[in-house]
DNA sequence: GTTTCGGTTCTTTTT
DNA sequence: GAACCGAAAC
């Protein structure tokens, strides 16, 4: 091995970083101030030390962000790093209850509930408790509620009655909605994304000698945006880390934008004091991003408090400032933005260099159309996420049935595609059969096909058929063989009659296919499906492959994380749209929101467009009218460029 | 008693 | 565009 050049690749800041000494480390990293370099070099100074990538722990925020640097650190000290753990939080708590979900009385093969899955369990416990009304929150409400409980590691009755003290909704209603959620998810044998995480803790504390096997194994732990780990998330990384006391976390404050899921970004500011012998190291200097854009960044979040104070200080140089573009609705919006990319385009950018950011899914909808009409290649990184389709899940539940002959869920989901069969009756079979269901057995088969409503038998019998000639003895392609069965037989036919855009689900299924000849088993893929974001499967997601990479990018903030563009366009820069009006309700002076903006603003390399259209068509057609964001008008005149467009009648 | 269908309502951010 | 509700259809 040639050996790492730290003196040639790193900066004083980040090379103090990557190779600081054992023991707790803080690394407080500005934004383009190179974060992900100094930890895949932190990751290779490990290794190349001696340090087995087997006990290096490596906690990211998507696992996309941890392969990315894995890979980059397999380029400087070659394939060993492979063994590392890494991946996100629900991604390392999957991993651990797989193994020993049996100690702490579950099975290993439990299923993990998405959003949609867990909002079906609670309305269903409310309409059974008889709690339905008008005036009782709703699943929603129900489950955010206790998300910020567990994810606080607060009472549920306390989160209750603070965020429903305007109601005159009993708290204690609201407790006996969770217990029976957290009784039926027991039946179901499955867990929700925050289970997966105090179950893992439970695992940890409960039982000894797995805390100590794992607190041995890892020898350094690494936490990347640690800004963002709530208080479970934070006290797993003292368990794990309490052994050898190897624990760097690297974070900003400025861009902790997850509080409304628990995060908090105290525990980043707090780390010296829970951790007294800590090295603090921090890295100001910027090479992303023009001044001009700089100058915007620093002076927006000046107007936040309490943070530890940093300065993005530029490398590089020019004159262009920020442009600040006033419009008057967003049809103008759409057409100039789609415009500029037109023309940056023929000046030879590339759609990937070029992004567009917004506060939430549905700002972006005109300029969706526009971009169609124009033929511009984007992709949208969609508010539905690529396994929480409807088709998507619809599919995966065979496979899943085949893996887990005892899945409830993906059993009643298969058979309410069926005609005649809804929830009762698809309830009642599984019954019938025993609470088991495996449909690669042609017995069991027949033994559903007679439970069947006549119309739905017909079909059953032609999915049974095709199911039964998959090849199970070559585990690596059974999951494509019964995709392409089940579609063949089924599914094909069900799309095209329930959905309008079945060509493009039928793009995702064939997507889906290729994604699962990734993964050795059935098993193993769908261990982790349920666990990836959008970025971790931008490829999967990504529609008509022929342009391959050449798409502009249309992003929520959030999803923007972490990743950058030459280009960064960000839309309706109004006040309650960004900041958007339901956090102004919870935070009058809009601190995470101008965090966000800070995230935006900080994206951009070498432009970057602030869009202000003054109004909107709201529902009913009325039209709204928006004053200009706070953020914008916070930032002196003189940093930014102003343009009007579209008052010329 | 269940399932299906059609009309109406409302859009924050995500593992 | 999908989620909810009430009424019609099985």
């Amino acid at each position: 091995m040639a050996g790492v050049d730290f003196e040639r690749d790193l900066n004083p800041e980040q090379r103090a970083a990557a190779l600081a000494p054992d023991g707790p480390v803080l690394v407080i990293a500005a934004a383009g101030t190179g974060k992900t370099r100094t930890l895949t070099y932190r990751v290779a100074h490990l290794v190349e030390r001696g340090v087995d990538p087997q006990r290096i722990l490596l906690l990211t925020f998507t696992n996309r962000a941890a392969r990315e640097m894995m890979e980059r650190a397999a380029k400087l000290v070659g394939d060993r790093v492979g063994g590392i753990w890494g991946g996100t939080f629900h991604h390392m708590a999957n991993r651990m209850l797989r193994r020993h979900a049996g100690r702490i009385g579950w099975p290993n093969d439990y299923s993990i509930l998405d959003e949609d899955d867990a909002r079906s369990i609670v309305r269903a416990v409310v309409r059974d408790l008889g709690l339905k009304d008008k005036m009782f929150p709703s699943p929603d409400v129900l489950l955010s509620v206790l998300g910020l409980a567990v994810s606080r590691d607060v009472a549920l009755e306390d989160v209750a009655h603070a965020r429903l003290a305007d109601s005159d909704v009993n708290p204690a209603d609201v407790v006996r909605v969770m217990s029976e959620y957290a009784a039926r998810k027991r039946a179901l044998r499955a867990m929700d994304f925050d289970d997966l995480l105090v179950n893992a803790r439970r695992l940890l504390r409960e039982c000894e000698p797995v805390l100590r096997d794992y607190q041995e194994r890892f020898l350094h732990v690494l936490v990347d945006e640690y800004q963002d780990t709530n208080p479970i998330q934070a006290s797993l990384v003292d368990l794990l880390a309490a052994r050898h006391g190897n624990l760097l976390v690297v974070g900003d404050d400025f861009q902790s934008i997850y509080s409304w899921r628990g995060a908090d970004y105290r525990h980043f500011l707090s780390f010296p004091e829970r951790y007294p012998n800590a090295h603090v190291f921090k890295l100001e200097t910027n090479y992303r991003s023009l001044p001009g854009i700089l100058n915007v960044a620093n002076e927006c979040i000046a107007g936040n408090p309490h943070q530890f104070q940093k300065t993005l200080r530029a490398v590089r140089e020019a004159p262009d400032r920020p442009r600040l573009v006033d419009l008057p609705d967003g049809r103008r919006q759409a057409r100039y933005v789609v415009e500029e990319i037109a023309r940056l385009i023929a000046a030879g950018a590339s759609p990937r260099d070029i992004a567009v950011l917004y506060r939430s899914h549905f700002h972006a909808l005109e300029l969706q159309l526009e971009l169609q009409q124009r033929r511009i290649p984007f992709a949208i990184t969609s508010g539905v996420r690529f396994f929480e389709q409807a088709h998507v899940k619809d599919v995966c539940s065979v496979l899943r049935l085949a893996n887990t002959p005892t899945d409830p869920l993906a059993f009643q989901r298969l058979l309410q595609l069926l005609p005649r069969v809804g929830e009762k009756g698809a309830a009642r079979i599984w019954r019938e059969l025993g609470e088991r269901f495996n449909p690669l057995s042609a017995e069991e088969n027949r033994a559903l096909s007679r439970r069947l409503p006549e119309p739905a038998r017909e079909r059953w019998n032609r999915i049974a058929e095709a199911l039964s000639g998959a090849p199970a003895d070559r585990p690596g392609e059974l999951a494509g063989e019964l995709i392409g069965r089940f579609c063949d037989a089924f599914y094909r036919e069900y799309v095209s009659v329930s959905f309008e855009d079945a060509e493009r689900r039928m793009e995702d299924l064939q997507a889906l296919t290729d994604f699962t000849a990734r993964y050795a088993t059935l098993a193993d893929m769908l261990n982790e499906v349920t666990l990836l974001t959008n970025v971790d499967t931008g490829e999967v997601a990504r529609r008509g492959r022929e342009e391959g990479d050449e798409r502009v990018l249309l992003s929520t903030v959030h999803q923007a994380k972490g990743l950058e563009w030459r280009v960064v366009f960000v839309l309706w820069m109004a006040e309650g749209l960004f900041p958007s009006g339901r956090a102004l309700e919870e935070d009058p002076a809009a601190e995470e929101e101008r965090r966000l903006f800070y995230v935006a603003v900080t994206r951009a390399r070498d432009a970057l467009y602030l869009c202000a259209p003054k109004m909107r068509m709201g529902r009913d057609r009325q039209i709204k009218f928006y004053s200009p964001s706070r953020f914008i008008v916070e930032i002196p005149k003189n940093l930014l460029q102003r343009e009007r467009i579209g008052y010329v009648y």
